[in-house]
RNA sequence: UCCUCAGUAGCUCAGUGGUAGAGCGGUCGACUGUUAAUCGAUUGGUCGCAGGUUCGAAUCCUGCCUGGGGAGCCA
């Protein structure tokens, strides 16, 4: 039975299924009722989050001793054929003609039949993707997953693979994790008396990413139009229900492109992963909807069916301090906007996502495209409601002098750069790319509240378990 | 890193100075179609850790640890 070849996926079966159809299933029992003469089991194998009820006669071999091992987390092999169900509750069921039980679940299990805390689950998180909120998650992230994928292979964008070991600090986006092979308990110093990263492996020190960007634009000086899709790392201590160590980020990078074309790409790319996943993972979207957050699917449709909308970060300053709303942080021209900023103008004022644009230059990276006004960058933010920012992108400074400019302005070592400006000696052209943080992309889709509850196994600052 | 709230049974929580509780779960039993089934019985505790106050501390005080929420930083 293990091996049989009529193995059915039980979101095909309860889709496709039909009456007098002969199936196995295999999966895990999420519940089971034992009536008098047959028993009840809903069967669930992380394809859908509906199981498939499967009634088991007390006729079928071995009865008793099978009931008896379909505990609450059981794996099982179940024969049998589908039925219309008599009850409500399912278009279809399956009447078991067979049973192997591969292992009971011992009787500290510590899923049960009801709602148990994140919090909790987090400390189980080698179980908790058997939950219905964390399949459903992880379905939807998978779903967001394809589709990004598929929408820069319809718009024949490069999939580059940027590093995930990197010796150059260039963009200062963060604190960053060492990579060494040193013995922490003898590492060679120098004659000042400072570790000697000559003698490491890679003999010079060398970090986890932080992003992509600057491998992007390499790549887009060749393939014109590229992204990179991976994990990147930051060793802040920051503790919130938005940050994670280990995260990961989507960067396309468009060569022949100004901020225009940047902003148009940002916004159908949203657009499109909304839809692919409203179509892609409904019983999951109308879950979330049900049980964690009942604005789930109206925003999707609101992201899906509205422009979004763009004004320069100057108007909105404008705007914030001419409203009646009374903030924590004042606000005038030059200061970087708050969360409570952010959030009020994609949540109250347009209550859709918003994109900033045109940020003033002391605020943002170096590499940003400088502006004929000299103050202003030509950055752009995607606010989007409940969030904040969920994509940060720009026109890249192309011109070489302005950019030697920026980086001795902005007291960074110009020769670390020596490639980065090469890319503006031989060829340069306008270009721009965002970056987007994929498990803010998933809680944005899915309502949840807390970041960790996103990804299989979260990184924070004192937790690495699992 | 800062502010704030919390930590009591496997889980979710009640208990604010005087014998440690409930629901759910687990176990056993009942029940002719259940849907987180239902009903009955039963099981289950280092009250986060260490110290202090008190005749007496889950409860009050101090320190520490862990977790949540918020802020900063950012994606």
């Amino acid at each position: 039975m293990t091996s049989s070849p009529a193995t059915r996926r039980i979101l095909d079966c309860l889709r496709n299924g039909q009456p007098d159809e002969t199936v196995t299933v295999k999966g895990w029992v999420r519940t089971k009722r034992e009536q008098k003469k047959f028993t009840f089991a809903e069967i669930n194998d992380g394809s859908s989050l509906k199981g498939i009820q499967v009634v088991i006669d007390a006729s079928v071999p071995g009865y008793a001793e099978a009931v008896a091992a379909m505990n609450t987390g059981a794996s099982v092999a179940i024969d049998g054929k589908l039925v219309e169900s008599p009850a409500k509750g399912q278009r279809i069921e399956m009447q078991a003609s067979a049973i192997e039980v591969f292992g009971s679940a011992a009787e500290d299990y510590p899923l049960q039949k009801k709602r148990h805390s994140f919090e909790f689950l987090r400390t189980i998180a080698h179980l908790r993707p058997r939950t219905n909120t964390l399949g459903a998650v992880m379905r939807v992230r998978n779903a967001c997953a394809q589709a990004i994928h598929e929408f820069f292979r319809e718009r024949e964008f490069l999939w580059v693979h940027s590093p995930i070991i990197t010796a150059s600090d260039c963009e200062g986006a963060g604190e960053m994790f060492g990579v060494s092979t040193f013995d922490p308990t003898k590492i060679p110093t120098d004659k000042e008396g400072k570790p000697d990263y000559s003698k490491d492996f890679f003999g010079r020190p060398a970090y986890l990413t932080v992003s992509g960007q600057m491998e992007a634009e390499i790549m887009a000086t060749a393939f014109s139009n590229v992204y990179t899709f991976g994990p990147t790392f930051r060793a802040e201590n920051s503790n919130t229900s938005r940050h994670l160590a280990e995260f990961w980020m989507v960067e396309p990078e468009m060569s022949f492109c100004d901020l225009e074309g940047d902003m148009n790409l940002a916004e159908e790319f949203l657009k499109y992963i909304f839809s692919y996943v409203m179509k892609h993972c409904p019983e999951d979207m109308e879950f979330f909807n049900q049980r964690i957050d009942k604005e789930a699917i109206a925003r999707a449709e609101n992201i899906i069916n509205n422009e979004f909308e763009r004004l320069t970060y100057t108007k909105a300053v404008e705007l914030l301090e001419n409203c009646d709303r009374k903030f924590d942080y004042p606000v005038e021209w030059g200061i970087d906007l708050q969360s409570e900023h952010e959030r009020y103008l994609a949540e109250e004022v347009f209550k859709k996502p918003v994109i900033l644009t045109d940020y003033p230059t002391e605020i943002k990276a170096f590499y940003m495209r400088l502006s004929d006004d000299g103050k202003t960058v030509r950055a752009m933010d995607v606010l989007a409601p409940g969030i904040g920012e969920i994509i940060g992108g720009s026109q890249r400074e192309e011109r070489l002098d302005v950019l030697e400019r920026r980086i001795v302005e902005a007291g960074l070592p110009k020769e670390d750069y020596w490639w980065y400006l090469d890319l503006r000696r031989y060829g340069t052209v306008p270009h721009a790319g965002f970056g987007l943080g994929f498990e803010r992309l998933v809680q944005f889709m899915t309502g949840m509240g807390n970041i960790r509850d996103v990804i299989p196994f979260p990184r924070t600052p004192m937790n690495a378990d699992f």
